[in-house]
DNA sequence: GAATTTTTTGCAACTATGTTGCTATTTTGG
DNA sequence: CCAAAATAGCAACATAGTTGCAAAAAATTC
């Protein structure tokens, strides 16, 4: 018995191709860690993950064409770690289009897509043209408000 | 006549001690650096700067310090780049309190504090204890579109 | 399914960014 | 001006990200 089910593998062979992308070794086990957890990841993440397994630039390299190809899209940080999560909307080859915020915790460091939370409506001075609204919030995550209750 | 007008100096220095911090050159040249500009910086920006001057190093730990005292704070982002802008509001020495949103001008690559916009209350799903909210908005900035429609 | 074309990978070399320990220098307060 | 405290610069290191190029793998064509 393989240790990933068929299903999945047809599953993320399905994503790649959809995107007209080769389906390499690398890009399956990057986009099967990825649907394998619930937050986002930072390219250290990754590299400590399947570091041993593929080279520091192929991962660098994966990261982007996924972003370009609208598989994954950038999370902003206050701490110089760009993080990388799915997109579960269309988002397609060259657009992006997220409504959804991300949360930060604060105790257990993982980030998350609140794809529940719509980004909201602002309103700002004149003369500033808003083209992407992104809403980082930093606090205490579900699982870690629910440990510290016990 | 001295380059830097006496008052400012003058204001450098209070803002300086105010947080009981010792006045010195280097301290001086970087937070002068951020009262004459109207946008944030980066570590590269004020590198680049007073690089020749001070050592890389002093830099980091420049910022740092204005940071856990109060005087600057950190803007997320989404390129790896960490910006840093004054705080204008009453922070203090391991306290921020921030209700301003950011821009970030996709033209002229400038990010600005945008005072005046206060960053809106959200409702997160059951569990996420939100304890400070970002804002970042990408968009063209106002002396970029009011350059375009000259 | 083998050959050819196209794409991707790994490696090396490099640049950039950030950190730490230590000593010399500067600043402060008396 | 002096002694104590804080800061700056340097070196050495660690981590992060980029580029060119040849080998390997994947896709395409026959
Ligand atoms: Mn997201
Ligand atoms: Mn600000
Ligand atoms: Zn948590
Ligand atoms: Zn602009």
């Amino acid at each position: 018995m393989p240790r990933v089910a068929a299903s999945t593998e047809k599953k993320i062979t399905a994503l790649l191709k959809r995107q007209a992308l080769s389906v390499t070794e690398s890009r399956k086990r990057i986009l099967q860690y990825f649907l394998d957890q619930p937050g986002a990841l930072s390219h250290g993440d990754i590299e400590k993950k399947v570091g041993t397994t593929f080279d520091r630039v192929t991962i660098y390299r994966t990261l982007q064409t996924f972003v370009d190809r609208g598989l994954i899209h950038t999370i902003p940080s206050a701490d110089n770690a760009v993080r990388y999560a799915l997109c579960k909307d269309e988002c397609g080859d060259g657009h992006h289009r997220h409504e959804h915020i991300h949360f930060v915790c604060q105790q257990c460091h993982h980030t998350f897509c609140l794809d529940e939370v719509v980004t909201p409506v602002l309103k700002l001075p004149k003369g500033y043209s808003p083209r992407q609204v992104e809403v980082l919030v930093q606090g205490k995550c579900k699982d870690c408000t629910e440990t510290a209750k016990k």
